[in-house]
RNA sequence: CGGGCUAUAGCGCAGUCUGGUAGCGCGUUCGUCUGGGGGACGAGAGGUCGCAGGUUCGAACCCUGCUAGCCCGACCA
């Protein structure tokens, strides 16, 4: 992309009503546009991010073998009554009438229409286990929205449903997310530590929440240090293997780690002294095992083995896509702007002509960018008239993990300069030698 | 919903107390110079002062009502 060709409003100056530094940024990166309050318009940057984090989270839903669907926002009430909610969610669900009269609704979350698919659809247990996924827009009018995306009333949510025959085998669909989700927000270059919960108005009895350790988190937490140092790394996992999953739960959910809801002091007092830990954390996804809380009152059943229906074991799954940008830049910025990791960066490389106008930094940077789109680098070349400092300035705001730096200088020794945006590095080489370390930096991810 | 605050050019703000031709910085347009960390100079464009009503010869400014947004709290992915 050519920055003279793209749509990207930056700002130089902080927006009044952003808070904190991932509102600020996004607004000043030209990620976002406030429409209303906690409604969003998604700007090319920001939607750019917000895709590439949609697709990481698909491509691990299908390697865990769960499988995407689509389900509608606006709902009838009628779903919701059967399943005695409609009355039970309060002000915080969007309501309206359609042109009959009709009480609908703005999905705040989907149990009710997922089961009621299932229950169209499936009666014996030969089907299961089945887990259906979506990623889509929720609304949820919040009393108080707040830190742009983080705290939204409208919010792109990953929202899975596992149907199993037994606890047991539902008990593995929750390991096998807590498993993806893992391996997820290590992708998008987040840690994001499992705690064990409050099941909430949702209900259930096993339910972990996400955590991205950051100052501005909404919640309080209390964990063992210790469980910052574990990861999943590169291991192979089997998505069907329930002791291979059942020891990845144990493994990173057996030290104390837990949100304000649930914080025990009596068990947090066994963690070793100098290992105690309590900070703020952003919730970025919950898992729950809610066993037949759904099935049951809208009698999705199947049939088992003896041809008896049986209430199917559900839980579900989610993880709040949008809110992961405001996450991801909370975790990963400085002074001078957003730091993307690369699994999520919106380019690949930012290219930056020193001296627009000058015959032989036109033409070097016209080859570089030509190359390193050939090599799937999506770079981002300034190409504007602009002076080398706001270039730079720009660069370092939007977050680029590298800058190649074309000027007249190196050229007459026939280098540029690449640039990490994170530790400032940056070294002379040629042109093809730039692109080459590129190039590798990306297939490891 | 309780408490606090704001609304004036695309963004950030002054002007309101004490009514009298709507300003500044950034951005933006044109030109010249400049060219390795938001450069300089010159010339422009851009505003129903959130909305409605009232007081007044005259309202961004005073009065009344409304709307929207922000912060703290209760609530939440």
């Amino acid at each position: 992309m050519r920055m003279s060709r793209y749509f990207l409003p930056i700002l130089k100056e902080n927006p009044a009503d952003a808070q904190i530094v991932s509102h600020r940024l996004m607004l000043r990166a030209g990620m976002i546009k406030q429409v209303a309050s906690g409604i969003y318009s998604w700007l090319p940057m920001g939607f750019k991010v917000l895709r590439k984090l949609e697709n990481i989270v698909h491509e691990e839903q299908a390697r865990a073998g769960h499988i995407a669907i689509l389900m509608p926002t606006l709902q009838s009430a009628d779903l919701w009554r059967e399943s005695g909610r409609y009355d039970g969610y309060g002000e915080e669900m969007l309501r309206m009438k359609d042109r009959h009269g009709r009480d609908m609704l703005f999905s705040p979350t989907a149990e009710e229409m997922v089961t009621d698919i299932f229950r169209s659809h499936v009666s014996s247990y030969k089907d299961l286990p089945l887990t259906l996924y979506q990623i889509q827009w929720k609304f949820r009018d919040e009393i108080r929205p707040r830190f742009g995306v983080m705290r939204g009333r409208e919010f792109y949510m990953k929202d899975g449903y596992n149907f199993d025959l037994t606890k047991e085998d539902a008990l593995h669909a929750y390991n096998r997310h807590l498993v993806s989700y893992l391996r997820t927000y290590e992708r998008m270059g987040l840690q994001a530590i499992p705690m064990r919960a409050d099941s909430g108005p949702i209900g259930g009895d096993y339910t972990h929440e996400f955590l991205v350790l950051a100052d501005t988190g909404e919640s309080e937490v209390f964990y063992d240090a210790a469980v910052t140092d574990i990861r999943m790394g590169e291991r192979d996992i089997d998505f069907s293997d329930k002791a291979q999953c059942q020891g990845v739960l144990e493994e990173f959910t057996s030290l104390y780690a837990r949100t304000d809801e649930t914080h025990d002091e009596a068990l947090f007092a066994e963690v070793p002294k100098d290992r105690q830990r309590s900070a703020r954390g952003i919730e970025v996804g919950q898992i729950f095992y809610f066993g037949t809380t759904y099935s049951d009152p809208l009698g999705a059943k199947v049939m088992d083995e003896t041809g008896k229906p049986v209430p199917v074991h559900m839980g579900s799954h989610g993880i709040g896509v949008s809110r992961l940008l405001g996450a991801i830049i909370e975790a990963s910025h400085d002074d001078n702007g957003i730091i993307w990791p690369e699994g999520v960066t919106p380019f690949g490389v930012g290219i930056v002509n020193l001296k627009q106008g000058d015959e032989e930094a036109d033409t070097a940077c016209e080859a570089l960018y030509k190359s390193a789109t050939a090599l799937g680098l999506d770079p981002i070349y300034d190409d504007r008239n602009e002076r080398a400092g706001g270039k730079f300035a720009t660069m370092d705001l939007i977050g680029i993990p590298w800058r190649i730096t074309v000027g007249p200088r190196g050229l007459k020794n026939g280098v540029v300069e690449l640039t990490s945006r994170k530790t400032g590095v940056s070294e002379e080489m040629t042109p093809e030698l730039a692109l080459e370390a590129l190039a590798k930096t990306y297939a490891s991810l």
